[in-house]
DNA sequence: TGAAATGTTGGGGCG
DNA sequence: ACGCCCCAACATTTC
């Protein structure tokens, strides 16, 4: 019962409901360690969640936790066979390179007499077991999540946090300030205001949702103004909080339409990284091929209006500050902002999928890669490619009163309501009330909405029957 | 988790 | 009074 153990953290950082940090800790003294692996990228804004997520971390391990950049496989060998450590703990990835990485790992551990434990921290089912009685993967989400999911074993019960921490240190090169996780420059400081971050806070933030955003759940999501979406992904995406600790705390609220459809977003949580999981090039190649043929038309300066959020149009405008200044985008206005990249400006969906992988901080692999896809409607069960946002009436729609799109759009914040989203249609006069001179004080539309949804439309046509 | 085009219906103005 | 037209309002089809 004295042996030493090392528990590596990944995308886990929390003490509760962490099943491989429970069981490492009742087998011996834990060596807790976070390797910032140089092979996989990380965007800049999730560096950011993530340095205060591992002081945060660091916190509860009372200082113990070891950090290190580098290759994950030769520092692990490295310090187990430096501090005589006999057994690894870790919590898996679904992700493509974590995968493959895990098994060489595992392998080159159990070469020199090192035993590895691996445990289930972040999926309510895990993707290997979920199969079509014919034993292909589901590609279609209801029969997915009905059949496949919810008629299959209930999720893992949750554990508490390790009752007695025995942890134990090394000599430490450096601490988490030197992964260089924060850029030189200032740019992230404007996410100080938006987020709390860390183990406590996640839990937090579920109880404030249940309190006030859950009841009316599935209609008021769509508002992006109101308060009815949890805001949970950023502490989901780096394990702060577990999905089956959501699952557990909300099923046990009486059962009605909000809660089932807040379940089945994490739902859609589990359909993204079991397509991930079942399909690796998810990120990069269209999951209906026949996407390969679209004629996409990249143009560097429709691209960086878009951005910026100077395309002239306010509630896509609006999304994509809420991203620069928060990290975050209402999920909503993801869909609007992204159906126009995609099928207004024609630009293929990669360009969006990176924008978003680095100013997100809730950018995850296996969501990024499957929404990107099923907005552009090369996806599994996507948007059919013919449902094309327009953005001046989805902004009359879920923005009623223009809320959203007055904050971060001011300089249409004088603007009457029923020009809100279409000031090129308002009257000189209304204008100059409003102190809105287009082409100088906010952008004229960079597209004609009618004529690129006709080329979109078009063009999805060419590739229809290949 | 669309929007535009097209079709249908019915009330009201008007000769 | 009646038919005709117009056009909301709603429904259906198409992309």
């Amino acid at each position: 019962m004295n042996d030493k153990v090392l528990f590596w953290f990944r995308n886990d950082l929390r003490m509760a409901d962490n099943p491989g940090f429970y069981e490492a800790c009742l087998s011996g003294e834990v060596l807790p360690v976070y390797i910032l692996d140089h092979n996989i990228d990380i965007g800049s804004a999730s560096k950011w969640w993530l340095y205060y997520s591992l002081n945060k971390l660091n916190d509860s391990l009372q200082n113990h936790l070891h950090v290190v950049s580098g290759d994950s496989e030769s520092i692990i060998l490295d310090m187990c066979k430096t501090y005589r450590i006999e057994r690894v703990y870790w919590n898996k990835s679904y992700e493509p390179f974590r995968i493959n990485q895990d098994d060489k790992i595992q392998k080159v551990l159990a070469e020199h007499n090192i035993s590895t434990s691996t445990y289930n921290g972040s999926l309510l089912w895990e993707p290997q077991k979920v199969t079509k009685s014919d034993g292909t993967p589901y590609k279609v989400f209801t029969p997915f999540y009905r059949k496949g999911c919810l008629q299959s074993e209930v999720p893992r019960y949750t554990v508490s946090a390790p009752k007695n921490l025995k942890l134990f240190k090394i000599p430490k090169q450096y601490g988490i300030k030197e992964l260089g996780l924060l850029p030189s420059n200032n740019w992230y400081k404007k996410f100080d205001n938006h987020w709390e971050i860390g183990e406590v806070a996640a839990q937090e933030k579920l109880h404030n949702f249940i309190n006030s955003g859950l009841n009316g759940y599935k209609e008021q999501r769509n508002y992006p103004f109101k308060k009815n979406v949890s805001r949970l992904s950023p502490h989901l995406h780096f394990g702060e909080i577990s999905p089956n600790q959501i699952w557990y705390t909300i099923i046990e609220k009486i059962g009605n339409k909000d809660v089932d459809h807040f379940l089945s977003e994490l739902g859609w949580r589990e359909f993204s990284n079991y397509l991930l999981f079942h399909f690796p090039n998810l990120n990069e190649i269209n999951f209906q091929r026949k996407f390969d043929d679209f004629p996409w038309k990249f143009n560097n300066e429709l691209f960086s209006a878009w951005t910026k959020g100077e395309t002239g149009y306010p509630i896509v405008d609006a999304g994509m500050r809420e991203l620069w200044q928060t990290g975050y985008i209402h999920n909503r206005v993801r869909m609007i902002v992204a159906s126009f990249l995609v099928k207004n400006l024609l630009i293929h969906w990669h360009y969006g999928r990176d924008w978003f992988w680095d100013c997100l901080v809730d950018a995850d692999l296996a969501n990024n890669s499957a929404s990107w896809q099923w907005v552009a409607g090369s996806g599994a069960d996507a948007a059919p490619y013919f449902r094309i946002f327009n953005p001046v009436i989805q902004g009359e729609k879920f923005d009623i009163n223009g809320e959203y799109t007055r904050r971060f759009v001011p300089e249409l914040s004088l603007l009457p309501n029923n020009y809100l989203f279409k000031p090129w249609e308002a009257s000189k006069e209304i204008l100059n009330r409003s102190s809105v001179e287009l082409g100088k004080t906010y952008p004229f539309p960079i597209v004609d909405l009618r004529e690129t949804r006709e080329i979109a439309l078009n063009s999805y046509n060419v590739i229809r029957g290949v």
